[in-house]
DNA sequence: GTCTGTCTTTGCGCTAGCGCAAATAACAGA
DNA sequence: TCTGTTATTTGCGCTAGCGCAAAGACAGAC
């Protein structure tokens, strides 16, 4: 894999810089290559570094004391992640674990590296706040989903903002996903069995078509419509 | 009310600022007060001005289509809030709407101004961006929680959390906090049946005493022990 | 003191969604 | 093609938590 300075500039935080920039950071970063399954960091480890994803796919997820889990996002090529120790100035930890859906490469960067940058280009702040107001106003959204609504919308909700971030078309113009009934259900807040149930039911009124880590949206309409209309049962 | 530049410093974005920067805030600010009940900005308005809560008590909260809502935090003395505006430049508007608890009143500034401001201060976007990592790790945790625990547990840590962020010590030294069951089941993302069940059990096992709009935490450390306890049930 | 509006409690019935268990399907490697 | 592994489906029983409704408690206004 070999990596141009320019290419940097697809990462939304770095937008902006100058081909200086780029060529620094890119000068600075390990390429870290990992298998499906395995991880780029754990929550909890001190956050020494901060990855661009190069290629592949990975999820960032939280869980709690006991184990169980919630995914936070998805990440995809060209975008950063675990990002939050260039921020905070005294030692911190991720507050989160970043595992590959499938082999991936990412740059990593050290944390006080960016940190430094910053420090003189402005654009780069901006662009790293731009970044986290994305996610603040994420994260209170899917809060509020999932405190107030229920669980079949909250799933085709999850689909379409999956859609929105990597959906690809078939050859018959139809999107395709590819994940587990296990990531859809940590995506949406429940489990692996409603999300089965859940497909099979639009799978049998011709909304979606499934197989093994495999959703297709067949009518995507349809799955807005569920994700939108409004509830008159509340 | 009269202000004092320096007071300004006590706002966690401007603990770095200069006496001058502080002067140039105050002097863009206009002072808004507020009756309990009434509102600093609504959801969907466009996010022109950002706020510094002067006095008084307010929550941000984010509601559905359907008029379902949520508390995403409280917001105390010296807190800024409705900050986004400063950081995406394009037209953008307030992603919740900031309501009084009490008369409050806050020091407006317009967004734009401070955006201007933190072109040639990096100090300001550090603060800023500290202080918006901090949102994300907490909306994080709380959406986790939210999927994963139980409802009892819930209500325990948002008392747990309103007790660090405001809690007030009566007479006895214990923990005196101030809100509605409707309130505490907006932040637990249950309903006031729910809390107002939970907090009678409570008081039944001598943990709290409540009264009307009030939760005493007689044993805190019994409330933190069901907030934390492993839940060996799953 | 009394009235009024708001907040709180609690009984009751109900159902959405959980989670076990067992069968089935799909894939991967030998 | 066979075999082990992993993902998925579905029946079944259960319960946590919802939400209505009605009664009670409290606080402020007059």
């Amino acid at each position: 894999m070999n990596l141009h300075p320019t290419d940097l500039r697809r990462v939304s935080v770095f937008q902006n810089a100058t081909d200086d920039d780029l060529s620094l950071l890119l000068n600075r970063g390990i390429l870290r290559s990992i298998e499906e399954g395995e991880f780029f960091f754990f929550q909890g480890d001190p956050a020494k570094y901060l990855y661009i994803l190069v290629s592949g796919r990975a999820k960032l997820m939280q869980s709690s004391a006991a184990g169980q889990q919630v995914n936070l996002r998805t990440i995809n090529e060209w975008q950063m992640f675990g990002a939050l120790g260039a921020v905070r100035e005294k030692e911190v930890t991720y507050p989160a674990t970043a595992q590959a859906l499938e082999s991936s490469s990412a740059l990593a960067i050290e944390s006080v590296f960016l940190h430094e940058m910053m420090q003189t280009r402005p654009y780069l702040s901006f662009d790293l706040m731009q970044l986290m107001t994305g996610y603040i106003q994420e994260m209170q959204s899917r809060y509020r989903e999932l405190a107030t609504e229920k669980v079949e919308r909250r799933i085709a909700r999850s689909l379409l903002r999956l859609t929105a971030q990597m959906g690809v078309k078939n050859a018959q113009g139809h999107i395709e996903l590819a994940f587990t009934r296990q990531d859809l259900a940590e995506m949406s807040g429940t489990t692996l069995y409603t999300v089965s149930r859940t497909l099979s039911e639009w799978e049998r009124l011709g909304l979606v078509q499934t197989g093994r880590e495999r959703v297709v949206l067949s009518n995507p309409h349809g799955i807005v419509q569920i994700a939108e209309e409004l509830d008159e049962s509340r």
